[in-house]
DNA sequence: CAAATTAGTGGGGAAGTTCCAACGATTGGT
DNA sequence: ACCAATCGTTGGAACTTCCCCACTAATTTG
């Protein structure tokens, strides 16, 4: 594994697989939400409210995807949608308060998880990771 | 994405996604390559001939799975295929000198990729974020 | 020798992700 | 009023990942 292991992209894909994975089985078990729906819930408590097409482009996700996850998040209630007045053809995606009371309960999750999987890491070194990986992220954008 | 963007699994996932496609797209165009096979030469050219098996359980590949890739190296004459004499169950798969030729450019191109994506960083940054990622890789074995 | 184990094969399938093409409803520009 | 663009929606194709079962050949174990 010499070789794959000097190559960074293959770690980082490998720790973030690893690690993604991990998240998703804990959330489906305790507040029984996916990845998706947890990006869309965090999505929703740092912007406020927002139109399907805005959280869409925002994680990167397909406008249709974006529809049947809406579908789920408000079959178990945790959004609530209305038409914007402004422009009725978006509509008005809000988190309900059972929706705040699973993000942060899913948030608790995730941070339990990666205090697991990055107990190798000194907390100086899981700052260092995140600013590396961050600036790494910033630039792929572009 | 404050949220998202503040935990590190997320941003590990998304770079090596985004890092890892990238590369598979270029080593399709260049070698023509796939980036299990790219793995699979990775290994033989680091660890010598191995078989099958032991090729699978390294990458961590069903050897079901490990059959069909082979199958394509084979079909490319990339690797070559004896029965290990010590063990006649086994096969002794071994890189072609056309295998190590193409893992040396494939290799190359990788490295391109690399540099490309890592570019925000500093050499000093990327050896940290290296050497942190590879921290975690080693503890999610156990 | 008989039984259990291991290496490789072939087949297949479940689940998830990503992406696209087409459509109705609504809006903004001209 | 008309046309182009946008938002949400439906349906589905293509692909990857992961895994399971049954089977042969060869070896090891009891």
């Amino acid at each position: 594994m010499e070789t794959l292991l000097g190559m960074t992209t293959f770690v980082l894909h490998k720790v973030g697989v690893a690690g993604r994975r991990e998240i998703a089985e804990r959330l489906a078990v305790r507040p029984g939400i996916t990845l998706w729906q947890f990006a869309a819930l965090a999505e929703l408590a740092d912007q406020g409210p927002a139109a399907q097409s805005a959280l869409a482009g925002g994680l990167g996700l397909d406008p249709s995807d974006m529809v049947r996850l809406m579908d789920e998040l408000l079959y178990d209630e945790l959004v609530s949608r209305e038409r914007d007045p402004d422009d009725r053809r978006r509509y008005r995606i809000a988190l309900t308060p059972a929706g705040r009371r699973t993000f942060t309960t899913a948030r608790g999750v995730v941070q339990k998880v990666e205090n697991a999987t990055l107990s190798p890491l000194t907390a100086t070194e899981r700052a260092q990771l995140l600013k590396l990986a961050g600036k790494v992220h910033a630039g792929l954008t572009r």
